[in-house]
DNA sequence: AGAATAGTGTCTCTCAGACATTATTTG
DNA sequence: CAAATAATGTCTGAGAGACACTATTCT
């Protein structure tokens, strides 16, 4: 019985998962086996904590899957799929890699397949949920956001739709910062709305 | 670590589930522990078909709980749900019953909690995936099927704008019998298409 | 003929998608 | 003033929802 984690960010612009070496050559997903009395979300916690040092996490149950590796024993793995903002580079052990997800290793037992659930059911939700801001920091330009999207989904988008829907939608408002890069205009800098924070929080561990 | 069922149908013109009567005065949902070197879905099969003597079924994973029961030990339940259609009424033990889903009695450990979750994803498919027909035989009349989406969402809806929206989604077709009750106009008898069967199908265990 | 149920079409409004120009800042 | 990026509005087509009458069968 072990908790396995999906653990997406975007780094140097490109969609990235994290992964561990396993023994063979293979590559695999973050795991922990399941302590007595503990629960499944403190599994996977754990079990993220142990790769990354960041304390805001976006965790949310994949799916359960069994006779992943031997056929002797059951073997059942819980998967949860976790979002890190592109800013926690904090990273505590030394021997995983981030992946693109479009270019990844040999992977270990079914993982690769549980990967490309993770990453379509991220691309699902995306489009029906705030999901996409728990990759950026607290502050973010819409440009950001947008591109956020865009690298996620891999398709671009028109930049006026864009902010169009993510406006009416609701869930994000201004605050009186810019971004000063030093190049071009400065952007005006979003943050979620603290009560749609709170819905999607709730939802959270159980969709 | 064990499977539980929610096992839902038509009965009696509301939407049901199937509860085994519990140790206690508390109603529990129909449950198996898992085997060794079983896979959950056989498993699920078994816990469904040791109430149920039906060949089709519908059937999907809902979610992973644990620490429902005792705090001493692990309890981790890897929850399905299931769909029958309405005129499968051959059932095999004697002990469980089928209750409303807006009038349910007190049900043991999260069971409640279990059962409005599996309802709410239930609601939810129905809206996005062909998944009402698993509700009905084979063959069924638009009415039929209206009547089915109107109980599990407990709304009612417009006959014109429902037909008109089943039928350009493309995933019925018209046969050329009709059904006759005696009463008013006889109603065409559509079904599935095929093809569209298949691929629900394929989406049925891994969602 | 009457009761019962099946079956059908139109209009309006909202939302999604395509599309180009102006505004603000730095060097 | 040139370069870079941010910000903004309109038109068009498709789909959703409101809405009432005709058709077929049985007794």
């Amino acid at each position: 019985m072990n908790i396995h984690v999906v653990i997406f960010s975007l780094r140097e612009e490109s969609l990235r998962v994290l992964l561990a070496p396993g023994v063979t050559k293979r590559w695999s997903l973050p795991g922990q086996p399941l302590g007595k009395a503990e629960s499944l979300e403190a599994c996977a916690l754990r079990a993220f904590h142990q790769q990354l040092n960041h304390p805001e996490v976006y965790l949310e149950q994949l799916y359960t899957y069994s006779g992943g590796s031997e056929a002797g024993k059951q073997a059942v793995s819980v998967v949860y799929f976790a979002l890190v903002p592109a800013d926690a580079r904090r990273e505590a052990s030394g021997e995983f890699r981030w992946f693109r997800v479009d270019d990844l290793p040999p992977l270990a037992d079914n993982h690769a397949e549980i990967l490309a659930y993770a990453l379509r059911r991220l691309r699902y939700k995306l489009e029906y949920s705030a999901v996409g801001f728990e990759l950026l920091s607290e502050e973010f330009t819409l440009s950001e956001l947008q591109h956020t999207y865009e690298v996620i989904l891999g398709e671009t988008l028109d930049k006026r739709n864009f902010r169009r829907r993510i406006l009416q939608a609701g869930i994000i408002e201004e605050t009186n910062r810019r971004r000063m890069r030093g190049e071009g205009r400065p952007a005006r800098l979003y943050r979620y709305r603290p009560d749609a924070v709170a819905e999607v929080k709730a939802r959270r561990l159980f969709p």
